[in-house]
RNA sequence: GGGUCUAUGGCUCAGCCAGGUAGAGCGCAGGACUCUUAAUCCUGCUGUCGUGGGUCCGAAUCCCACUAGACCCGCCA
């Protein structure tokens, strides 16, 4: 009967033509509609390339990586459809510090509205800021094993790579002008042109303002004056002066660069977070009317929000970064985390690794059949974004399957010698047959995890003169030599024979023994910490 | 002023972006591990899917309106 039904469905869904697209994931969706869009338009398809930015003021958080590694995860599919594809990953290092991120030093203070590749590392291990903060993100990619095409805006604009698109959104800066009050309500650039030197006395950038192009020369004419960053009122330092916009560093503003660079580079693909619709809009148009560039195929994706649902600023100091997130959990789970979804906002937190990484077992067997899914689109999504996780390159066989949730609960009660007793405890459990260098890390991972986010019972311990004599008992019973099988018992005797409730004594001992009110059995668990030890502790309660 | 997102069990959320049986964790109830307490495991319970319309054979899912909350833009990048 339901068979009868499921093959009516069937025969309508196919009759819609609903054809599964590629792996049958938006990442697909999104890469076959770029390929559709790039054919009307009639361009060449010999190479489409993507771009992410990558900021450079602060501290990267998981958010920019997600623009790359989405970004990635469409060059994977453009591939994977035949087309050559690469990813561009440039790095916004001639932005302006704007404010000084939280945890690093008060000097750079000194340092507000200088591009930060022109600013020292903080951390000394890198030529500048820019760069230190750009090696966090390439590392986290690197981790993940994302291959890009690395650019820096510095060399860009030094190398004069830029240059005609200056020259046409300069020249053409009236008419750009009055488009972005039309389209944004911003009316700055009516009366400023969207360029910024770096002022050659004093190497700040905002503070530079140009009043004057000279198109015959390539030269901006302007001056270093006053200019409000932030809430700070900053002060220029007065020099006037030219800029060759072919050599000199300076830049476009956000309202026109990416329009530059997408001519410039002929990119085809760029993501963007919501934060920076507006500009896109502009630059869009900028690409389609002044440089005759139609603008890349886009994807609007929300920003990753803190569990309080407030934006993650890039110049936080406490933010969840790719370094933090593999202390606790897989590179695969991360990239299930970003390629599972584009849309909708999200909030985050590293309370989401344990789902995550159960996550990836639950797709990893519906990917090798293990577990049938009841629809066939389902299942086919299900492999594909199981094949993008693994960034198109998976697993011969699934690994060993290993609960994350039971790992962190016994990364809290073992601490010491830790690998090798949990992994005595799974097989013990029956969860695996034998020790494994996989497992070994996964446990690694989920103890820190418990070490790091061990939720504090906060609780006063009550023990009474009966409970007291109880313990004084077991003390002795421990250090006795004794059979360890009746140890269970013998605690529950202990407890009876001293007018204490079994279920009190037991809770007591928890406490003491963990600091929490529950645990695995006490029995075997003691002879696993060690009779001893476990006497000396409890000793001193009594 | 402009824009976006969110609303699903007691709690936290997944499912929605490619419509086809309403899901998970926590919690709660019962059971298994020779006995009593707990880890763990198994089973079960909890739903007018924010409101009102629309499309469809079929809507949590797509469209429109509304309500409530959050966020972004209107400095700058």
């Amino acid at each position: 009967m339901v068979h009868i039904w499921q093959n009516h469905w069937c025969d309508r869904m196919s009759e819609d033509d609903q054809k599964i697209i590629g792996r049958g994931t938006w990442i697909d969706k999104l890469a076959h509609e770029m390929i559709e869009r790039e054919q009307q338009l009639g361009r060449s398809t010999s190479m489409l390339r993507v771009e992410s930015g990558l900021g450079a003021s602060g501290i990267p958080h998981i958010g920019s990586l997600g623009d790359a590694v989405r970004a990635y995860g469409v060059k994977l599919a453009l591939e994977n459809f035949g087309y050559k594809s690469e990813l561009v990953a440039y790095s916004d290092d001639l932005d302006g510090l704007r404010k000084i991120p939280e945890g690093l030093p008060d000097w750079l203070g000194e340092h507000i509205a200088k591009p930060v590749s022109l600013i020292p590392d903080p951390f000394g291990c890198h030529d500048s800021y820019g760069m230190h903060m750009s090696s966090l993100l390439l590392d986290g990619l690197d981790n993940l094993g994302i291959k890009y095409d690395f650019r820096r805006a510095r060399d860009t604009y030094k190398n004069g790579l830029l240059k005609d698109q200056i020259h046409t959104i300069l020249t053409n800066s009236e008419k750009i002008g009055t488009k972005i009050a039309e389209l944004v309500g911003q009316e700055k650039y009516q009366k400023y042109l969207p360029y910024y030197p770096v002022c050659a006395n004093c190497n700040r950038l905002y503070t530079a303002e140009s009043y004057e192009y000279i198109p015959d020369e390539m030269k901006i004419k302007y001056r270093c004056h006053e200019a409000e960053i932030g809430s700070k009122m900053l002060k220029g330092c007065g020099h006037e002066g030219e800029a060759d916009i072919t050599k000199d560093l300076g830049k476009l503003a956000w309202k026109v660069e990416f329009a530059a660079r997408w001519h410039a580079f002929d990119i085809r693909f760029e993501a963007y977070g919501k934060d920076i619709m507006d500009s896109v809009r502009v630059n869009d148009w900028v690409s389609d009317e002044i440089l005759n560039h139609p603008h890349p195929h886009h994807v609007k994706y929300e920003m990753f929000l803190d569990k309080g649902g407030k934006k993650i600023s890039k110049s936080l100091g406490n933010v969840v970064t790719s370094q933090k997130w593999l202390k606790y959990g897989t590179p695969k789970s991360m990239l299930l985390l970003l390629y599972k979804r584009i849309t909708g906002a999200r909030e985050l937190g590293f309370e989401d690794i344990p789902t995550l990484m159960d996550e990836y077992n639950e797709i990893e067997d519906v990917y090798f059949g293990k577990v049938k899914l009841d629809n066939e689109a389902k299942t086919a999504r299900t492999k594909g974004l199981y094949e993008y996780t693994n960034l198109l390159n998976v697993p011969k066989t699934p690994s060993i399957h290993v609960n994350y949730r039971l790992l962190i609960e016994l990364g809290r009660i073992f601490k010491e010698d830790r690998v090798n007793r949990i992994t005595k405890k799974l097989i013990d459990y029956g969860v695996i047959k034998n020790p494994d260098p996989y497992i070994d890390q996964i446990i690694q991972l989920a103890g820190n995890y418990a070490d790091d986010f061990e939720e504090q019972e906060i609780m006063q311990i009550q023990i009474n003169d009966a409970t007291k004599n109880a313990l004084r008992k077991l003390v002795d019973v421990l250090v006795a030599e004794k059979d360890p099988e009746d140890l269970q018992n013998a605690i529950y005797n202990i407890a009876k024979e001293n007018n204490v409730l079994p279920k009190d004594f037991f809770m007591t001992l928890y406490q003491i023994i963990l600091g929490a009110s529950r645990g695995p059995k006490i029995g075997p668990f003691i002879m696993d910490i060690g009779r001893n030890k476990v006497a000396q502790t409890i000793g001193k309660y009594t």
